[in-house]
DNA sequence: CGCAGCATTGACGCCTGTCAATTTGAGTGG
DNA sequence: CCACTCAAATTGACAGGCGTCAATGCTGCG
């Protein structure tokens, strides 16, 4: 049996691997500094001058733009292995602050040391290039979802989004711990906290996923592709009352 | 009297300055290929290896992605002066269509011989990674308004970034021709093109902005502080009846 | 033990999508 | 130059999804 529908969210198989070798060849070949982060630490904020460069070893970040007039808005996550403060290159200042959602490490180094070390190895820049790519990438696809569908579809693909970005490092993918606030989630996905909190309850009537026993943070996705199946609509939203 | 608000998009009043320096260091040193575009032309279709980056020296473009399951949806625009093919880096393919949306000219170079050129000339590489940058942040702020404005404010927004692109290229701002149809803005704006054209009256209506006698394509807005009071709420809906 | 923040659920209303009719405008051929 | 045709745009009626407001339950911490 074939797939019935491509995962909306496919991280190559290999990309715990290209991530590894990715933080090591970095590692390898730019002073990096260290620091430890804990839940609400802010890596950079919007106006600051720029400098640096970060990678996330470890944790997980929100990046937030706010408006000329207040509006904020999360606009990216970040897990393991991804890299920040490429909004800083073009303007020499942070267009938006990124914050820290869990304990975690990060690395951060220089921009020009960064272009020497790249000047004397190539690979390193086309890794820096790459990772560029796949931020203008991932922003694109958030776009698309957020256009194109329901608030409930959008729950449901923002736990796919995760579980893949788990999976694509190496982490256990049916059932991980979301560490935002439902309002935060909303926040990203453009819609009310009500509303996720209503699109959870959906789907966990639809035991298209399922909370533990350990409090409502904690998610269950016994089959991502039925979660899939939901969110390019082959499978009826869960709106009726199932059994 | 001061500015009462900051207006959403304000380019640099040295934009103009930026890309004009930008296409002659580019033209200097790549050796470029050009090619004449006319509405509808494909610059690059999602899947296709990437080899080349491409600059846009005049016309206008869009992005469209499109996901597994069929669902399509324009992700950006792009002005003179702009780069594409960014999202090809880190796959090795492309992954949206690139389609013009009016006559103009573009300019194509490969990666790896302007990755060459970079590396001869440091300050090309400052450019390319600008480039990259303000992608980045332009996606987030396209987020921004999908998440936080209405339907209406949206479509404000999107005419003030239309009328502020032009305005960092050297063109008039208080009248401008919409190179798409309603359907083409609406599915941009997150919204249905019955959506774009209530909006639209409804500014009209309110005398925010206006129509030539040219057709409904070409857009006067007499005041581009008025309208950016319209987006951050300090000016109420036009929902009512006015006068 | 009690408080404060987070989450859930229900009721209600508005914004905006859907469907449909009509008008306007552009392009084509006689 | 005008009639014809078709895409694009406008406008109205209606309904449904989701935001808003509010009450209640749950959990962790001082």
């Amino acid at each position: 049996m074939t797939l019935p529908t491509a995962p909306p969210h496919c991280p190559h198989a290999d990309d715990g691997q290209r991530i590894r070798a990715m933080l090591q060849l970095v590692s390898d070949r730019v002073p990096l500094q260290r620091r430890l982060l804990h839940a609400g630490d802010v890596v950079h904020a919007a106006g600051m001058p720029f400098t640096q460069l970060f990678v996330l070893n470890t944790g997980l970040l929100k990046i937030v733009c706010t408006s000329a007039d207040g509006r904020d808005q999360v606009v990216g996550l970040h897990f393991r292995g991804d890299w920040l403060g490429f909004d800083g290159i073009a303007t020499g200042r942070h267009a938006c602050d990124t914050v820290a959602l869990d304990t975690g490490e990060l690395w951060s180094m220089r921009y020009d040391t960064l272009m020497q070390a790249c000047a004397l190895h190539r690979p390193l820049l086309d890794v820096v290039h790459a990772e560029m790519s796949r931020a203008i990438t991932r922003s694109r696809t958030a776009i698309l979802s957020l256009c194109t569908l329901s608030a409930a579809a959008r729950v449901a693909d923002f736990l796919l989004y995760w579980a893949g970005s788990l999976e694509g490092r190496g982490q256990r993918t049916d059932s991980f711990t979301l560490r935002m606030t439902r309002a935060e989630i909303g926040n990203y996905l453009g819609m009310t906290l009500e509303s996720v909190s209503r699109a959870l309850s959906g789907l966990a009537r639809r035991r298209m996923i399922g909370f533990t026993e350990k409090g409502r943070r904690e998610i269950m996705i016994p089959d991502l592709r039925a979660l899939a199946g939901f969110v390019d609509g082959s499978v009826p939203p869960p709106g009726a009352t199932v059994q």
